[in-house]
DNA sequence: AATATACGGTGTATTTTTTACACTAAGTGA
DNA sequence: TCACTTAGTGTAAAAAATACACCGTATATT
């Protein structure tokens, strides 16, 4: 093959590994492919960039266009470019993670050609993906599963008030290990981002636990600081 | 505009910031353009990803052309993509960052003819770069900042033998900041991941110190542990 | 009203890690 | 042999991480 650049028949995507958190288990969005190659097989949601977009603003569109939501926490985490990723072509994806308040609602009704449905999986039982989508899904998990313990990115799964046994499962939940109750408070307390409320909780079948919510005020002062919840 | 996939028209490239340590400073290779836009400016060495390559394989091309050396250290860190990033059209960039050991020759005649010479620039007093350049450069700046806490790299840069003191003074270098002797030995020991050697340095006007290198073989066993010099 | 149930909420002692800190030893060059 | 320069070393104090168990309180049940 001749040295060119790519110029001619070549295609950027972003594909979107969209977290959700529901009944105490991380679930991903994922698609139902409507087209050849792939077709019915599940796929992270991606489509090609336009001209006339940025990478980031591709990842926005994509993700508005299949939950309806805007100004969601997104993150480019790296760029797929092996030169047969893609069967049909020359394809090089940015990959991007995002995170979303589930509040419930569960059905989704995708409005792009590409997907016919759209649907909530736990990442403990993933299908198989269309693509390499399945490595770029371990990538974009092994990203998050590391930041969560040095950003503050997981209140970004939770409703905007939470109890600390709520957050406390979330953690436990993506790093896959059982967390201590009086240490775990104790550290997330002691970094000061949260913010004590006067509700409590409703509708259980038990005492009542406080809520909270994220200080971001708070946390971008203290910016420097890493939560740490790595090694326990 | 239209929406219209990237399709045609559309390039992308990698870029490369390629450091390396020389009389205790930390440097980066850069290249003197000999084209248009931006021609007689310093850049980042980049060039198009082609057809048949993947992007590594591009980043790697980019190097060996620059530098003729091959495995190197290299890790792709960000990629670039806002519309106007580039005066002449649509041009993604992926960036990576590699370390590669100076052992005193400086002169490079680079291959390219994008390039009419390619220049060691201490990070202290980088010019003012084509393109966005400069801020990737920061971005994987910042990057391998971070990365050299907990992650063996900074031996990509060093002579395979090397002191604790050189070592040292590459961590000072990177961190821009004064790490205590002692503890920097006991910590870096601790690791256990340099094999001390019988030899000695020479051709010093003082005492010697002990030749160490680093060894992989170690290194792997305990890849978990991080290393962190991150909050002296 | 009494009781059972289930989760909420709290403190302390121990271990480990991090930090701060200063002198003697060894080799070189004059 | 003396002056100079860097090599090499240990300990104590502070901070952070860990391990661990019980009572309180709201709700549901009888």
């Amino acid at each position: 093959m001749e040295n060119l650049p790519l110029r001619f028949e070549s295609i950027f995507s972003a594909d979107c590994i969209i977290f959700g958190f529901d009944e105490g288990e991380l679930k991903v969005l994922l698609i139902e492919r409507n087209e050849e190659p792939f077709k019915e097989w599940f796929a992270l949601p991606g489509n090609f960039v336009y001209e006339n977009e940025s990478i980031d603003e591709a990842a926005e569109r994509i993700l508005y266009e299949l939950t309806g939501l805007k100004g969601i926490y997104m993150q480019q985490f790296y760029t797929f470019g092996e030169v047969n990723r893609h069967p049909q072509g020359r394809v090089i994806t940015v990959a991007y993670f995002a995170m979303i308040r589930l509040n419930g609602q569960k059905e989704l009704k995708p409005v792009t050609n590409y997907a016919r449905k759209a649907v909530w999986v736990s990442v403990k039982d993933l299908p198989q993906l269309a693509f390499d989508h399945t490595e770029i899904f371990k990538k974009g998990f092994e990203k998050i599963k590391n930041k969560i313990s040095y950003q503050p990115i997981a209140f970004e799964l939770l409703p905007e008030k939470f109890t600390l046994t709520q957050l406390q499962n979330l953690y436990e939940v993506i790093l896959n290990k059982k967390l201590d109750k009086r240490n775990f408070r104790k550290k997330m307390l002691a970094y000061d981002i949260l913010k004590e409320l006067d509700e409590k909780q409703k509708g259980v079948s038990y005492r009542a636990a406080k809520l909270y919510k994220f200080d971001k005020r708070k946390y971008s002062k203290y910016f420097h600081n890493e939560l740490s919840f790595g090694k326990e």
